[in-house]
DNA sequence: AGGTGTATGTCGCAT
DNA sequence: ATGCGACGTACACCT
């Protein structure tokens, strides 16, 4: 890790053109061959950057950084204010939790916690137009198609929407409704679905994992 | 901006909950309070981050940043191996040129490489549901609405769909019929908008361009 | 390598 | 504040 405060403008030109006037800034070059350009604000993103792998010519008062796809960034580089690197070492990384992929692994191995009587047919449930997350069948043994997200918008309604209308095609799973599970519902989804009459359900993750862990208990 | 080299643990418990173990890692904290957690690696995205605003209690051995959404990022830091502060002022920012727009401009000016005979009504045609890129007729005088981006997916044909509901029922207009034009168009989204009767058209920018460049030399 | 869906997306702009 | 669309989205995962 290498970084170095610098008075500098720079210029980008690939996915478009991009050129930042003269200011004191930081260079930040990773040991992947990353290379950012942060000001002293404006959240975690740089202002410019290229992702690794990439070539870096590197001069007195000029960095020329290209990459196989032809993006090019060019620091010019008016006075050198600091430059040190560190040894870092490899990260040992990131443990997530919470996120859409396991609550939609704990929802299939409880689908019951969605409905009283619901069972797993498959999950990633292949259409033409994407994966349904689960797709189940209720104590009448009817078909219930379940969209999984964590936070759940009009997007997720939209979604889910066409999966039905995918699988309603489909005499043999016709009639298919919808369940829509997330952690938060917003209240335009809640009305965008019952209108939709595709029930909503708020999920406690807490409780969730409370139940696996029981579950994990008893047998 | 104040970067610091540290070997910390770090937990963040907010929009989801993650854990980083011990290791050497840059810390980044940014004038307007935003902080970044770097490793060696991983492109420009931190591995941790809290955006501003956010209060920031900074002890010997642990800051804990906190945030009015209630999100919280904890560094437990067990030995430091640089703290250094630079001054580096307000940004004067980036100046971009876009890719888009463009693309708008060139179909607004040769509606006829979309479809032989169309003919451009108006562009950025308002609704009230938002603009319509380009509102065209067709050489039988039937009114086409078109939806431009560079990236076509599924949510562009929706897009595209809710107006075309909306311009259908403008009896001045109906029956309105809608083109989804994109640099690239994913498969899925062929599919939904075959399915709604949208017709879906991959442009060449560059042949776009080259046509551009041969009706200036003609005129 | 290309396609698809997720993201602590972020960011900007309109309401 | 909130919703919505764009982004040099990045990124993981799958074919």
């Amino acid at each position: 890790m290498r970084l170095i405060v610098v008075q500098c403008s720079v210029s980008y030109e690939g996915r478009l053109n991009a050129y930042l006037p003269s200011a004191k800034r930081l260079i930040m070059s990773k040991a992947d061959g990353c290379i950012a350009i942060h000001a002293d604000g404006g959240a975690y993103k740089p202002l410019m950057w290229m992702n690794a792998p990439n070539r870096v010519v590197e001069d007195e008062s000029e960095w020329i950084v290209s990459n196989p796809k032809g993006e090019k960034l060019r620091i010019q580089i008016e006075k050198i204010i600091s430059d040190v690197s560190y040894e870092l070492g490899e990260d040992p990384g990131l443990h997530k939790d919470g996120v859409e992929s396991h609550l939609q692994e704990l929802l299939a191995e409880n689908p019951q916690s969605l409905e009283d009587g619901l069972t797993l047919t498959r999950r990633e449930y292949f259409t033409e137009i994407g994966p349904v997350d689960l797709l189940c069948r209720d104590k009448d043994g009817r078909a219930v198609a379940v969209e999984i997200k964590r936070r759940g918008g009009i997007d997720g309604v939209e979604q889910l929407t066409r999966y039905l209308d995918f699988l309603n095609r489909d005499p043999k799973l016709r009639p298919v409704r919808g369940i829509f599970a997330a952690q938060q519902i917003t209240p335009q989804a809640k009305v965008l679905a019952k209108d939709r009459e595709i029930s909503t359900i708020e999920i406690d993750y807490d409780d969730l994992r409370g139940m696996e862990s029981t579950i994990l208990r008893l047998f």
